[in-house]
RNA sequence: CGGGGCGUAGCUCAGUCUGGUAGAGUACUUGCUUUGGGAGCAAGGUGUCGAAGGUUCGAAUCCUUUCGCCCCGACCA
């Protein structure tokens, strides 16, 4: 792609309506759009970082055995009539289809999953198993908040996997909880902590919640040094408040913020009780999964590594994040041979199959430099004619996650672009 | 839904109190000079002043209504 033929706005110096600093980051490189309160566009650059980011999970839910599908957006509310959610969940939205029938847009996907792994399930045989899909969510929110951190629509990768035993459940629990810190260390995230949380509307005993504690958080975490953590909410049921104790080891609690960004919960019977999803068992008799469920917030995953890796001159992405893993600069020479060689090298590198950017624009160097800040590919290649009369190409890079000090500044032209691909390889194997 | 704030050029904003030809910076277009961290000169285009009513000779400005947006609270798989 050429930048100038890339259809994202990205804006010098102030932006109205943001506060936070991921918020304004989001808005200045050019990464959302709000098209109406709770509502963003994701831009060719937001789009592509959303979608690296659900390539990791999925890659990350794979190895745990899940099973992608999708599901649809909307559904009739006979399904939710079914569990009660329909008049119980309080961020349900809800439409009239012209023949009158009563529709949602769904929040969440347990009425939806259930109904189909149970038109599936016969046999004990076929358990356990789990289903996730990446998709688009509606939740009628009283309020929004800081860009993608809280909207009413937003993509959510929900998982849901149906057990016999509730032995079977906590193996595969903690499977995912693993998978989790994986997918946020990849992610590159770095202050990611799980604590104890409340069920809520989800039902179920045990849940944990992944959590980027920082401050612009809207959660109130506790954190205790025995190694307790648990979200204010739990925490006000047992009886915490201000100046917690930890229930653990009687000590007092730190108090943090932090950003939801995954929750995993074992679910236990409530939707496949209530939807009558049965099996047979070995000894023949009818008998009801136990289930889990296991979702994530992608583009506030997004919102959160923004509010954890920036500096002042843009994001800081790693190289699984990044939009563009190179950007290519050609500074602009008298004797036009820095502009055909940056075209020659972004065109071996694009033929290799590298995400790659190229600015070969008629501006001034700062201006180009600053830019490439804001779209922040982590590895950046600069060829001027004072680089170009040593033969060699000059390299910077920008990555969040990754100690670059040992790794060239400088490639020859002749090997250039091999150079380059094999430093995408280091900076993606940590 | 309560409290506070804001809607004026693509963007950031002034002008509103005290009514009188629509503004600045930046961005954009063209030309010349520049060219390693957002250049200089010259010329050029840019608006339903969020919307609708009302008052007035005259409304961005005053009054009423309405829509949208931000922040705090309540709420929150």
């Amino acid at each position: 792609m050429r930048i100038e033929n890339l259809c994202v706005k990205r804006q010098i110096g102030d932006v109205a309506g943001a506060t936070t600093r991921g918020h304004k980051m989001a808005i200045k490189g050019g990464y959302i759009y709000q098209t109406f309160q709770g509502g963003y566009t994701l831009t060719p650059t937001g789009w592509r970082v959303v979608h690296k980011i659900e390539n990791i999970i999925r890659d990350e839910m794979d190895k745990i055995d899940g099973q992608e599908i999708l599901m649809p957006v909307v559904c009739t509310a006979d399904l939710w009539r079914e569990t009660g959610r329909y008049d119980a969940m309080a961020v349900l939205a809800k439409f009239k289809g012209s023949s009158g029938a009563d529709y949602v847009i769904c929040p969440t996907h347990e009425e939806v999953v259930t109904d189909y792994a149970r038109s599936v399930i016969g046999s004990y045989r076929q358990l356990p198993f789990m289903l996730y899909q990446i998709q688009t969510k509606f939740r009628d929110e009283l309020r929004v908040r800081a860009g993608l951190i809280r909207t009413r629509e937003f993509i959510m990768k929900d998982g849901y996997s149906f057990h016999e035993t509730q032995e079977d459940l906590e193996r595969y629990y903690k499977l995912c909880f693993d998978a989790y810190y994986r997918i946020f260390r990849r992610c590159g995230l770095k202050n990611i902590i799980d604590v104890m949380s409340s069920t809520g509307d989800m039902g179920g005993a045990v849940a944990h919640e992944f959590q980027l504690v920082n401050e612009m958080g809207e959660d109130t975490l506790y954190i205790c040094d025995c190694g307790f953590r648990a979200n204010k909410e739990l925490e006000d049921q047992q009886g915490g408040g201000e100046n917690a104790v930890c229930p653990k080891c009687g000590k007092p609690m730190q108090k943090v913020r932090g950003i939801e960004i995954g929750n995993i919960f074992q679910l236990g019977k409530k939707y496949s009780d209530s939807m009558h999803m049965t099996y047979t068992a070995a000894d023949g008799t009818e008998k009801t999964p136990i289930m889990g469920c296991y979702g994530i917030g992608v583009g506030r995953t997004m919102a959160a590594i923004l509010e954890e890796s920036a500096d002042d001159n843009g994001p800081i992405w790693n190289m699984e994040t990044a939009p563009f893993a190179v950007e290519v600069i050609g500074l602009v020479d008298k004797e036009n041979k820095t502009l055909p060689m940056a075209e020659k090298i972004y065109n071996e590198l694009k033929n290799a199959g590298v995400d790659v950017l190229l600015d070969s624009r008629d501006i001034r160097a700062g201006e180009k430099f600053a830019d490439a800040d804001l779209i922040a590919a982590p590895i950046r290649l600069i060829v001027s004619e004072k680089n170009l009369s040593r033969n060699v190409i000059e390299v910077k890079y920008r990555v969040n996650d990754f100690d670059t000090s040992s790794l060239q500044s400088e490639f020859k032209i002749e090997t250039c672009v091999a150079d380059t691909l094999n430093t995408i390889q280091k900076l993606l194997h940590k």
